[in-house]
DNA sequence: AATGAATGAGAATTCATTCAT
DNA sequence: GATGAATGAATTCTCATTCAT
């Protein structure tokens, strides 16, 4: 399922280490200059390599694209329970797991830009972990929802079709952000366009429940 | 501001012609392989012309992938308008547009996920255009929504963001299809994710309305 | 079995003389620097068009060195009908025929090394094409032992044996001539080296008849 | 005249240890892959040391064609003297000189095809080298013709030219062994291709002393 | 207007060789 | 002495674009 990249190079840490710094560079470029038009070159010199350095650590250009994608979904899949420590109100959890998303899609705008533009490109078996790794994440949001649906604090609805709502709506704020900057703020397009939506789930006593929990928030901090 | 691609045929018909050749070809081609993987040659012998008559009716390769883009966005907005046709009742105009407009997302899935992967590749100049042409058909939508309100159906909410709301979604339709189509159907989908949306700014008074006027429809069809 | 050279272009005449330019190029210089050491811009430079027309007329390097080397093996083999023109008594074909392989081979010494050498360079399909046609080639020396042999001039031997006997010894010419050339001459090395091998094979009556017929051709000429 | 393959390590012994490592693994692959497609790095791995190491004991990859293409020729060299230690008569000692040398060819028929295919990727003084040995190795079966002429048991013929014939009639086995192999035997074609060849040179002495050596050594064995 | 052969700049990738450890 | 990571020059091949016909 997962998959693995190979590499010339035996030391484990080294091939983290240039690895991270590859990445780092290919996405700044991939992100700025797409992946066709950036040249394996151009990332190995914004990395301070050399260009045959790249084929040590992966098989070709495409590898390069994957880690990139792949660093990407998986540095936004972590940042959620991050989020999640220390709640334990299942309504909270949800608005906090939901606030996080969508605060990381605006912190990695470019990123998400990245991975609709450029997922085409890679191969389908990169295609499917990438999906995956996708779902997974999709996982913890789901999870929040139905911990609220047990609680009785939201009615039955499809989980993962909710949680697509609120993970596209996020994607959105990245890929409109062209034209949403202009017309309201991060805040507010969280507040109505992304917490109504699972608000709307909300039973009449997880709403009287939200209130409650939401003032004693607020009172805090 | 409306962007003229250069020709060096003088022949106005023949330029339509043949551009509509070329763009057919092209989006079936970019949609399949995605623009960097698909050649002016390919597309050439796609349309059953040759490599050199493209460079007749355009200046280079991303000029096709600008009259492809906006051909498909072109398209998309010219359906709405047939779907208002005859309708008078403003709820169930925006009920008919939002419809339309997932109906032909649906209809269009590869073209839709086209634009989101290959307008970066656009000189800054196409990608306004094409911008302004996606304002031109949200502000379809946005004016049924404001009928709406006008009409006391509807809160008052900033219009632009609701439509961006809604059609994010429908764009989300064909962005995700191959998770969501495992999880859903379309017409559940635009019931459940879109018309949910707007109808939860429906006034009470317009709620009222739209029960009766369903009612209506529903009786006669 | 003919082996097909894939082309993109269309004119066939066009293929014919392309081809024949750059094959007349290659041979030159994989002679001189062998396959691996010849680039394809030198070819390409050598006659006297762009690298990217190479890839025109075919797929890819590899598909020089085969026509390369076919041409040099056809040239070779279309060398023996002309020599036995005219010529009717076995043994004087045989004669002819022989005489006619170790010249075209001194000829050609250089094409011939190559043969020897690059081979190797080739996938399966394509040497076994050039194997048919070497054994094609020896052919036509078999077809006069046989024709020998049936009119009792020679006896009965493993005719494919005695003619590869007869090829490689011509061949040794070339490939050991920066030695050979010290010891001996072409006239000498073919009456010695190469004559007295299939001569070692004529019965009493073919002895007699070659004399005779060798008598009165040195009359005429 | 003997060429010096300059080291970076003093200790001799290891020069020589290491360098048969290396010759060994090296004549593997180059007889399987040719030499340009065989990498420092495959034969490093091949012989179980790093590719660094390649380079002190040998200045570049060309210098490891030429010590396997120098062992090659000097272990046939070898095997010569092998055979005529305790034959006396010089008309069985050309014999088996013969015979040793063609059994060598088909021993080692892989490395001789590589003498052929690669010599021409050394440098003239490499070449040199190589012939210098390749006619040394010649002179051994020289010295046993020149033995038979002087006791009178051969004719008077062109020593030289006549270990030539002898000599590419045994490569021929190794170069065309892909069609003879299935038109004749080893032994077959020692006995009627190359053997055949000295003893036309036989005096009717040699002849009669021939037929009553061999007539002895075949009731010994 | 249309063709399609020709161009040549540019890209990915390989690999002999070096050198710090 | 040995290692193996790093280098970067060199090579094959592609393809947008041009232009003679």
């Amino acid at each position: 399922m997962a998959v693995e990249i190979k590499s010339m190079v035996e030391d484990a840490d080294l091939v983290v280490r240039r690895r991270s710094q590859l990445v780092f560079a290919a996405i700044k470029l991939f992100c700025r200059e797409g992946f066709h038009s950036t040249t394996v070159k151009d990332i190995a010199r914004a990395a301070g390599v050399s260009p045959g350095l790249v084929y040590q650590y992966m098989q070709d250009k495409q590898d390069l694209l994957f880690l990139a994608l792949r660093h990407i979904v998986e540095k936004n899949k972590q940042e959620i329970p991050l989020a999640l420590k220390g709640v334990d109100d299942p309504v909270l959890r949800l608005r906090a797991a939901v606030d996080a998303y969508a605060r990381v899609m605006d912190a990695n705008r470019e990123a998400v830009l990245l991975t609709y533009r450029e997922s085409k490109s890679l191969t389908p078996a990169y295609k499917e972990a990438l999906k995956s790794l996708e779902m997974e994440t999709n996982k913890l949001i789901s999870l929040c929802i139905e911990h609220c649906i047990t609680a009785g604090f939201m009615t039955k609805t499809k989980v993962e079709l909710l949680t697509y709502h609120l993970v596209v709506v996020s994607h959105a704020w990245a890929l409109k952000y062209w034209r949403l900057r202009n017309i309201t703020t991060l805040d507010e397009y969280i507040r109505v366009n992304i917490h109504s939506v699972w608000e709307h789930f909300l039973t009449a006593k997880g709403a009287r429940h939200y209130q409650t929990v939401m003032r004693a928030t607020s009172a805090v901090s």
